[in-house]
DNA sequence: ATTTAAAATATGTTAAAACAATTATCGTTT
DNA sequence: AAACGATAATTGTTTTAACATATTTTAAAT
């Protein structure tokens, strides 16, 4: 569906300017989707979004900042989000004896373990995907690159 | 700056995995943009949204529904929204008397004043986005078009 | 004409995000 | 070493979002 249909907007200032907008909503319905197959296992987007950097360090760890600068958020949700997802018993948080002001978060088996249970179903919708090309996948992404400068 | 960079993650299930990600992070990289432009006037991105959707139809009226529909946020209250934004001064709410269920929604002269002034400051922004040919902002709106389906 | 169902919006409540201020630790300067 | 500023994270508060429920009005059915 064309973002003109999506949103009910016939003309735009620029073709930037209907990609801006077309990347927000896009997000957002992306965003939308992913909801609907977190929320059995009662895990936030933004939840969800750490478990995956941290996956990505395993088995090393991150500190708080690392998690805040790569999920674009405030330094405060990155700590409440964190608090949650260890009472939950999916990530571990300890002090840092090197730098005590710093925190290392790991991620658990069990949360590893959850990830790999959520991939699954995400895995199949991402199959949808599947009607784009490699290619337009990887100009895609080259374009939001270049986007972001 | 590549997407592998933003966000220190190598290696990816697949572009089309990759691809998700990168829409997700854009999305959020303009949003803190354009927040950053919003917060001296006090205004959120959702209420902007909604300001520019009853610009679109000045002098015309927009229903609750209407808004609803365009808001790139489905899920958002629009009647808080613009509640919020008619205690400001920036839009009119009146009971349609054809159907006393439906509300009139109008921006206000002060309402397209203010978009006025955020405009300046946005357009000089996405000048930045003058890197991108025409044609590539049309290839990737018609990308992420495909994307939704 | 009354009842029922649907439509449009508003409100109440809980959870999350944004904002501001605070605490604890470290590195540096004097 | 004491004082200072910088860094890393947390905590308190306010605002906003998400979700469910309620209210008001209209349209349809009996």
């Amino acid at each position: 569906m064309k973002i003109e249909d999506a949103i009910q907007q016939t003309k735009f200032k620029s073709e930037y300017h209907k990609m801006v907008i077309n990347i927000l909503y896009t997000s957002k319905w992306i965003e939308e989707q992913n909801a609907v197959v977190l929320k059995p296992f009662g895990i936030s987007n933004q939840q969800f979004n750490i478990l995956r950097i941290l996956r990505g360090q395993h088995p090393k760890c991150a500190s708080m900042t690392t998690l805040q600068e790569r999920m674009l958020d405030k330094m405060s949700n990155a700590s409440r989000l964190v608090e949650k997802l260890r009472v939950k018993g999916y990530v571990l948080r300890t002090i840092d004896e090197k730098n005590r002001r710093q925190v290392k978060v790991n991620i658990t088996d069990k949360g590893l373990e959850i990830l790999q249970k959520i991939d699954v179903i995400m895995a199949n919708k991402e199959k949808e995907f599947e009607k784009f090309s490699v290619d337009e996948a990887f100009v895609l992404n080259d374009l939001l690159d270049k986007l972001r400068n």
